[in-house]
DNA sequence: AAGTGGTCTAGACCACATT
DNA sequence: ATGTGGTCTAGACCACTTG
């Protein structure tokens, strides 16, 4: 059972073969064994993990391996550690939501979830870009969602979002809840680990203005996002019109 | 000398008086003697630093203290560490501008460093923006440095840099280099260690629209940066226009 | 071969939260 | 008082680079 005598042997291959990039430490190794139970469903949002000292013998390392594995989750966001507590899977509420995703702020003020009013939920075969950013074979259906978001009664994101509906049928029976990644996670599954932002500077034309409730040309950021899940791949796309009047778009760089 | 003495002191006095937030480990507190080198060149860019050996030895820590501290500058960007090699003071060439800063990439290619055409170096006395963004107390000048920057051939960014006067006085009369950072760094003892950008979605005026080659009334993406330096402190402010018919501003949110 | 950073271990103790 | 994560230490060994 233990990873441990799995770790030795790979070791000891690698090392009289000589092979000069196939060295995975073991903390890796013991990482790639919490994901793959935060994949399946072992331990789901919420769940608080077993302390370090029942995991390191479990797995049969030490308590400082399984320390730096969990560091390392912590570090991209899927696992919460809090001193004296315990460690637990991160959930996408509107917390972190708003610190990890939303990085459009009230020029003013400080970022707040947006109120949401759908306009539309509608299947339908992918286009050339969904089926390029999503990567999906030539065929497959997309779920879309289009909606209003709005601070203050203010409209401020005219938003699209495509979903592959082999991951997520059925949505579009249902009612659209404001946090999406939260429902993504709980009705299917499916952990948005993290995500891939493109911004372009538009002008929105007479529908688009009219929705959010402005002059035609006027001018938008448009952001173009792809969502990744857990083990890497693509599960949303999401185009984004973003009114920057009176709000913009943070991005610290470190 | 050694910090050692200092930090149990420091602990001792916490424990006994019962502070609840006045703790501070020793491998923050060795980070902050590797910190105040650097803001003293003791240790200028591209220096090798001495072993975690030698460093554990000098200040009387052990070597896993000295080495969670250099992990943590290794992990902003300050220090760049080699396996085999050693521990190195980071520069700012345009590799690692590229990667930390320069966020516009061309839509089908690469991040590459755009060429610069400077329209116009001058002094004057500090707007109230700013003032505001760099902390400026009334009164104070700053140097403006404007240009176009290119990639191959085609003006992709006008771009308008607000310096303090009191930090870089003299930069107005020689050459401005292409890379601003590096010559901070090089001629007045500045790194720039992190920066905050803000973006909008404008409309080009027909100035701007001239000097970029594109009709008046293009949308364009608008960046308010603040550089902040090794101790926080703003240096730089940069107000860039970017065109983003083939590129875009690329964020990952992680 | 020697020197560097990187990994792994084992154990002690500290800070924090809960019972 | 107990259990959790957080810090600190000491030592062994591994992987990588250079002479």
């Amino acid at each position: 059972m233990s990873v441990h005598k799995l770790e030795n042997a790979e070791r000891r291959g690698a090392a009289g073969m000589g092979e000069p990039l196939g060295f995975r430490p073991l903390y890796r190794q013991v990482k790639a064994v919490f994901v793959q139970r935060l994949l399946d469903g072992v331990w789901p949002p919420g769940t608080g993990l077993p302390s370090e000292g029942q995991l390191a013998a479990e797995i049969g390392v030490s308590q400082g391996t399984v320390r730096k594995a969990l560091d390392e989750l912590a570090a991209e966001n899927l696992l919460v550690r809090r001193q004296g507590r315990g460690t637990f899977v991160a959930e996408h509420d509107e917390r972190r939501i708003l610190f990890q995703f939303f990085k459009l702020v009230p020029d003013d003020g400080v970022a707040r979830f947006p109120d949401s009013s759908v306009l539309e939920v509608a299947t339908a075969p992918a286009a050339a870009d969904e089926q390029a950013a999503l990567g999906l074979p030539p065929g497959d259906s997309v779920i879309r969602v289009r909606r209003v978001r709005s601070l203050d009664g203010a409209p401020l994101v005219l938003e699209t979002v495509s979903l592959p509906q082999r991951i997520f049928a059925g949505l579009e029976a249902g009612p659209v809840p404001n946090n999406l990644y939260g429902l993504y996670s709980a009705r299917y599954g499916v952990t948005v680990a993290n995500a891939r932002e493109r911004l372009k500077a538009v002008v929105l034309d007479a529908e688009q203005a009219g929705l959010l409730a402005v002059a035609t040309a006027t001018p938008a950021l448009l952001i173009d996002r792809i969502a990744l899940s857990l083990d890497g791949s693509p599960v949303e796309r999401r185009l984004s019109l973003c009114l920057t009047g009176e709000a913009h778009y943070l991005s610290d760089l470190r």
